[in-house]
DNA sequence: ACTATTTATTCTACATTTACGAAAAAACCA
DNA sequence: TGGTTTTTTCGTAAATGTAGAATAAATAGT
């Protein structure tokens, strides 16, 4: 599909964004992605990410005037919107389904561990 | 990432492989996804995914022999490897465990519904 | 007011993934 | 053998993912 449909960093991004609130925004985004899957991404890639996400209508931004704080340029403030928490709701529920319909013979005796014998 | 990332679509595709066991190939799994999501892609581009799969491990396939059935030309039947499985698991459990750490507040209020007032 | 420093966003370029439709291949049947 | 059916392979276009340098805005010190 093309336009509207949501990729797996796009994803991986909104959610991020819900996880920071109310303090998402490049820059902590990319460190909290860091923190909690251990994946690096530039700050660049994060931003295209957050402008297609803006442009696709599943999240909404703001300039935070004046911190008060440090110097540097002004924050600019990611949230989720209606579309963008039904677009996670909707990808989560698919893939939990999907998962669940997995019948146990396709997973039986897949895995990584050894047995010495 | 590349290489070894899991794309959003070859995660269903993946995902669908797990489903269809053990007569996941092309064609059905072209079907699946349409009775499953609503959506529908070329058969072109199921079998790309499915080869990129291959090529990463997470799938493993065979020609199926002689069918005894109509004529055609023999199905590649697919199903999920050691690796795959751990993939599709890892990639469960990071999404469940960011949508559990958003708070309440990030997505209040978020839905399509209208109240007539 | 000016300049250096800090913090963050924008811009530019390129790689990988996703999407499509036409062409090719293999098996069966008359 | 020739025609039909079923499915894969191929070539190309568009969307998504990745990276880092350049640019911008705010603060603090002088």
């Amino acid at each position: 599909m093309k336009g509207t449909q949501l990729g797996e960093f796009e994803e991986l991004i909104l959610l991020l964004t819900g996880v920071l609130y109310p303090d998402a925004y490049g820059v902590s985004i990319a460190r909290e992605l860091e923190n909690q899957t251990g994946r690096k991404a530039a700050i660049g890639a994060i931003h295209s990410a957050l402008v297609r996400l803006e442009e696709k209508g599943f999240l909404k931004s703001e300039l935070q005037s004046g911190s008060g704080k440090r110097g540097g340029r002004p924050k600019k403030i990611f949230s989720i919107t209606a579309a963008g928490k039904t677009a996670i709701a909707k990808s989560k529920e698919l893939r939990n389904s999907l998962w669940d319909q997995i019948p146990e013979l396709a997973l039986k005796g897949l895995n990584y561990s050894y047995v010495i014998r």
